[in-house]
RNA sequence: GUCCGAGUAGCUCAGCCGGAUAGAGCAUACGCCUUCUAAGCGUACGGUCGGGGGUUCGAGUCCCUCCUCGGACGCCA
């Protein structure tokens, strides 16, 4: 391990131990274990020790041993080793537990402390460019609970994703050239004429929201009379620009109180103007998928693996949904990234198997592309579920639950679930502000270690801190050492969520911390200040790992 | 019908790619503030992990099958 991979706060007590494990399987056995294949962890029951493995299990067929055998000849090896351990054990049907010694626990203070808001960072996946796309509401309408839980998911995961080294985009696809964008203009245009008392009919796929005639009064004060009986293709244009514009900055306004941020904002309209819809039909072309049927031109996705073939240009000449987007992936691919990631709703799970088809007729490689699906969330008022039709203009937008949970607890209850399983958005639940919500449970533990920090002592830095030795203490201590490691597993695993498990574990320990050991004793100073290196390390880790969701950390509550 | 996801305590959900007696929170019951924030801590109660087979030292986790729920199967976006 590297000097600065050190400063940067690896979990160096865990990485010891690993090392000293595969050096005593090298010398007793002339065993190389490969990468990862020595794991440590901390036991769910701490009667087992501060650590654990089950390596000795997994190599019984290997060196034709029992469990017990391979312990025995590895112990005496690992204690010379590693002098970070106290005791070495064997239990249960083969485990190696570890006790580590007390003092050695505490190291980790002091590499938090120096680490401070970088503790958690590493360099696993630098220098690795990869674009990340979420939300990409179309500019249309509001932004709604399922729309809401993927923003929350794909901003935490960014965050986390930066943290581990990517070289991380963040990237909003606005569809603003479709069939959509035309009967969102049609639509204003309608509501315009009502606010003259004219009536015109309505479109018939038209946006019935509120919110169109909002825009219509924006209009009506901008331009007056100006379009009122001019025929609608003379005025298309600028209503269906108008509507667009207006329509994204709300969307804009939105996420940025959500604090959800994007680097690149790509417009649909855009990638034609750049010719680059036509170029990547053109590479289609080459890879010999494409054919005509029935006026329509179709790629062959089905050669690689989709259920049936898809249109790319209809028979009237317009392009499908599809063809754009294939050639904004290209265009992504061609902006240096390694890796896309698109984070989409459920209801667009049939899309990722021609999706990337589509890639690899275009000659990239389909596993360069995650599909992150997050499955519906089914909002619930007074017990009965709510439509979430973008059309029916009373489903409940974003703004409207941030306006009465507010941004922390959405953001915690949204990316707190793992997104692949369903979930019932309880209005009443979210909105009541109780201590059910786990959000006020982590924040409280802030705000506490912030009050203990407030007073006339400074915590103490150093590398060892011997005085700290209650088993609380040395719970909370092995939590604060795992947060890189969780880190590294919620981008591994593009699931966010497990950040939520760390945090309420590590406000547990805390409060649990708390409760047994006095912090402040002026009658012993010498522990006083030690302990309150630990809260403040604590403090560190926690502020860390909430930033990483987007959540607050008060300092008073 | 085909494909994808889900099914774990009364409720909402975890369960770290196969490990130790399946865990939290809420709810219920009982304790703990002259002490750094009681939005807290502690104890108890609560489970055929949807059903049935299989793989092996070992399965909530992997394979097969069936059941239930949600979603997707457009020249819509």
């Amino acid at each position: 391990m590297s000097i600065v991979l050190e400063l940067l706060g690896m979990n160096k007590i865990e990485e010891n131990l690993i090392n000293a494990i595969n050096k005593a399987l090298k010398t007793r056995f002339d065993f190389e274990a490969s990468e990862g294949m020595v794991m440590v962890e901390i036991p769910k029951d701490k009667t087992n020790g501060d650590y654990s493995t089950n390596i000795a299990m997994r190599l019984t067929k290997v060196l034709s041993k029992r469990p017990q055998d391979i312990v025995n000849e590895l112990k005496e090896e690992l204690l010379k080793e590693n002098k970070d351990i106290e005791a070495v054990e064997i239990a249960g049907p083969g485990f190696i537990n570890f006790r580590m010694k007390k003092a050695s626990l505490t190291s980790t203070i002091k590499t938090i402390i120096d680490a401070g808001d970088n503790f958690g960072q590493t360099d696993t996946n630098k220098g690795t460019k990869v674009c990340v796309e979420y939300v990409s509401v179309n500019p249309t309408g509001d932004i709604h609970p399922g729309h809401a839980r993927g923003a929350a998911i794909g901003d935490s995961l960014t965050r986390m994703m930066k943290k581990t080294g990517y070289d991380v985009t963040r990237e909003y696809y606005i569809n603003d050239a479709g069939n959509q964008i035309d009967n969102l203009g049609r639509s204003i245009y309608v509501r315009y004429h009502e606010l003259f008392g004219i009536e015109k009919p309505f479109p018939e796929d038209g946006y019935h929201a509120k919110d169109i005639i909002d825009l219509a009064n924006y209009i009506k004060n901008e331009v007056g009379d100006k379009y009122v009986n001019v025929e609608y293709a003379d005025c298309a244009q600028y209503f269906k620009e108008t509507g667009t514009k207006l329509e994204l900055d709300k969307l804009k306004a939105d996420l940025e109180l959500y604090g959800v941020e994007f680097d690149v904002w790509t417009s649909e309209k855009t990638l034609y103007a750049r010719n680059l819809v036509l170029s990547a039909l053109d590479k289609l072309k080459e890879s010999g998928l494409l054919f005509e049927n029935e006026g329509a031109t179709w790629l062959r996705t089905t050669e690689y693996g989709d259920d049936k073939d898809r249109v790319l240009v209809k028979s009237d000449g317009s392009y499908t949904y599809f063809t754009p987007d294939i050639s904004y992936h290209l265009d992504k691919f061609n902006r240096g990234h390694e890796r896309l990631i698109d984070i989409l709703g459920a209801d667009h799970h049939g899309y990722i198997a021609r999706l990337k088809a589509a890639v690899k007729a275009l000659g990239k490689n389909p596993d360069n592309l995650d599909v992150i699906i997050v499955q519906m969330v089914r909002l619930l008022k007074d017990g009965e579920e709510f439509k979430l039709s973008k059309r029916s203009g009373k489903a409940i937008a974003l703004r409207d639950i941030i306006e009465e949970a507010g941004v922390d607890a959405t953001r915690y209850f949204f990316v707190s679930k793992a997104a692949n399983s369903q979930m019932d958005f309880d209005i009443d639940v979210a909105t009541k502000k109780s201590n059910d919500n786990p959000v006020y449970y982590a924040q409280y533990a802030h705000a506490r270690m912030c009050s203990i920090l407030k007073n006339d002592i400074a915590y103490e830095v150093k590398d060892v801190y011997p005085l700290i030795e209650n088993d609380k203490e040395a719970q909370l201590l092995k939590q604060l050492n795992e947060f890189p490691n969780v880190i590294e597993e919620c981008v591994e695993y593009q699931e966010p969520h497990r950040m939520c498990n760390y945090i309420q574990k590590l406000a547990s320990l805390f409060h649990s911390f708390y409760n047994e050991c006095k912090v402040i004793d002026r009658d012993n100073m010498e522990l006083t200040k030690e302990r309150l290196a630990l809260v403040k390390a604590s403090e560190i880790v926690l502020k860390n790992a909430l930033y990483l969701i987007g959540v607050s950390a008060p300092e008073q509550m």
